[in-house]
DNA sequence: GCACATACATACTAGTTGGTATGTAACCAC
DNA sequence: GTGGTTACATACCAACTAGTATGTATGTGC
């Protein structure tokens, strides 16, 4: 069709397909030939900017969901007040997916089950990812700690590795259901936990109490 | 080698190599040709016994995996101190699941993730397992409520829906990670949340002092 | 304008896949 | 025994896959 050439346009358009049908089909069903066909890209081309499909599949997670996953909960890490940052992030992301993409699950984490086991670099790539999402929960826990918002007693990397492995549970329960209202009830669970992380007032007028024991203060 | 047949054995071979198979590849990705050769069954055999791959798959999921699950995780259903026996099952489990089965990950979240967005009838199988799963546990919270061991003011179904959810979810983490360690360190988080499902007893001697607003009893 | 690398396009290959057609040996009812 | 069904075995096929070999047009430095 077109007669110029743009080869920055090309890898572009086809690491999004790419990510698109990788999201769809997982990486090893991913069909270069759809790739192709939705871009209108041939394979010369696809094979002149990557080296081959595992390149291509690296290529997505660095350059796609990288800065898909953390567009998505920076808010939180900055924030001093992580538990009402984490609630309103979540339920954000509740409004704004759409039933496809729930029933199609989370990217991320489709491609950690998928490759973690057979692949080392999906798996390092990708636990990258993981490790920044987790540290900048726990990190924002720490300060949470730090300014009174966040009970003192609780591991912040322990917190954060169950928040973003409940998460994506929760994500993938919904996938598995097809059914955006089980995200929600599952998602009911986890604002709960998020509210236990709270410390305790004891007087106030709070819902929850809980008679933990707080180490130090 | 053997001169004898075996109608009901070799399809249970079938069955145990395809599913250990598909644990470790996945269903699209597991090979017939794997089986066979593991199984040292031939393609006539297989296809004597399975209309197709689909229909195997099925069986798999059916015969063996879920019985699999619900032997796993009955205990807690027949409890009415569901938060212990949970607590008890999730030490056992963790304590004898070996580090390859860890790095595998799941069999029943695996194929969930796997196929529930593209296969109906893979999808309907695995989710009435989840529902199994989910309802036992939710049973179990109610018989919990009506014994003073759970809080009043939780919703069992949505409870069930994140303990199931968070389960996956951090074997998804340890699994992406490859590390038992990891799956600890996220269990701890499930741990708290647990914890935090009793009813709180502000002054030990009193059964219950909660200030619920038990809408049904 | 010329040389050369870049950015594609086309045609083909080798391997693997699930699935089938056909053949045969074991078992069972009678 | 015999007939018929069950339980396999062997050989093959069509489709699809990632990947490659080769060719060609575009852009760019000089």
């Amino acid at each position: 069709m077109s007669t110029k050439r743009q080869p920055d346009l090309t890898r572009q358009r086809l690491l999004e397909s790419a990510f698109n049908e990788i999201h769809r089909f997982g990486f090893r069903s991913a069909s270069l030939e759809s790739i192709l066909k939705d871009t209108h890209v041939t394979k010369g081309a696809l094979y002149h900017h990557f080296r081959n499909k595992t390149d291509l599949g690296y290529a997505v997670v660095d350059e796609v969901l990288k800065p898909w996953v953390e567009t998505r909960w920076r808010p939180i890490f900055e924030s001093d007040k992580p538990i009402d940052a984490a609630l309103a992030v979540l339920h954000e992301r509740l409004a704004e997916m759409s039933d496809e993409e729930i029933a199609l699950g989370c990217p991320l984490n489709n491609l950690c089950q998928e490759m973690s086991g057979l692949d080392e670099g999906f798996q390092q790539r990708l636990n990258s990812i993981l490790n920044a999402w987790r540290n900048g929960i726990a990190e924002a826990m720490r300060n949470g700690q730090n300014n009174g918002n966040v009970r003192q007693d609780i591991d912040p990397d322990a917190c954060a590795a169950f928040v973003v492995g409940s998460i994506e549970g929760c994500m993938g329960m919904a996938k598995a259901s097809q059914d955006a209202a089980m995200l929600r009830l599952a998602m009911l669970g986890l604002a709960q936990f998020l509210e236990a992380m709270r410390p305790c007032q004891e007087s106030k007028g709070a819902s929850n109490g809980h008679t933990n024991n707080k180490t130090t203060h």
